[in-house]
DNA sequence: CTGGATCCATTCAGATACTG
DNA sequence: CAGTATCTGAATGGATCCAG
């Protein structure tokens, strides 16, 4: 039985509705949001410091920075690596488990780059006024 | 050239700063969160009504499901049938570019759920008061 | 049933300043 | 250089009420 992680009022659903779904839940939010995701993505270039994540990363504040950095190490996605040296010096590079999320988030960008321009379609036909012009509501039913 | 998305600071992430680079930005900040997600996820299950995606995605309020509709339906990533009904009856499905979205969504679902627990012990390890007990600072450089 | 609008609490995110 | 804390404004998200 595959798990929905959507959560619906099916009966399995139900079934898996405790810790488990919301510890799903969780991790799912840590990960689902563009920080996150534009920080995994930055790191297929392998192991890097915090000023270099910092550059590739365009418009990320230290602070989120940061904070996203910590939230993916406590959910094992990246690993930290501090030197003892002055001035201080860490790196960080992802598990794994985070190298496989990896390959997930690239199908992610690959699919904005390459459906820009259907996005860019799709956005001016929507912002038209006669947007409904052509509808000519289906009579369902 | 595959642009980069994460719009560093180098050469060629420069070149394409320009308008091209925002919109790309824009619409993955559309949909890299998680209502977004697991609306796509949830039409998996084909074309559904408001209500039933409502049952589907657990937690989501009228307000969320109804503005990231929109947001979806703007880009392009889901389609919008309204018939002309009393009660009214809106159908909501995937594009054919949001069911190639749709499969990347899946493999974030599936990482999700096949890495809980390598996610429940890394957060254990981190939650720990004793973090940095045998961390034994590597004295680099 | 669908969907928009408003009000309100919570959270997010940036700027700044400060420690090691 | 890396990281944290605080303060502030902006955005998110939920509850409720109203319209088609």
């Amino acid at each position: 039985m595959e798990a929905s992680l959507t959560g619906g009022r099916t009966a399995e659903a139900k079934a898996e509705a405790g810790p488990v779904g919301a510890l799903a839940r969780e991790v799912f939010t840590d990960i689902a949001n563009k920080w996150a995701l534009l920080i995994i993505e930055a790191l297929e270039a392998g192991t890097l410091r915090f000023g270099q994540l910092r550059a590739r990363v365009d418009g990320i504040s230290h602070k989120m920075l940061s904070q996203t950095l910590r939230t993916l190490e406590r959910d094992g996605i990246v690993e930290r690596t501090p030197y003892a040296t002055v001035p201080p010096r860490v790196e960080y590079s992802l598990t794994p488990a985070g190298r496989e999320l990896q390959t997930v988030v690239h199908g992610f960008c690959h699919w904005t780059r390459y459906h820009l321009d259907h996005v860019a379609a799709a956005r001016r036909r929507f912002d038209t006024p006669d947007h409904a012009a052509d509808a000519t509501l289906s009579n369902g039913a």
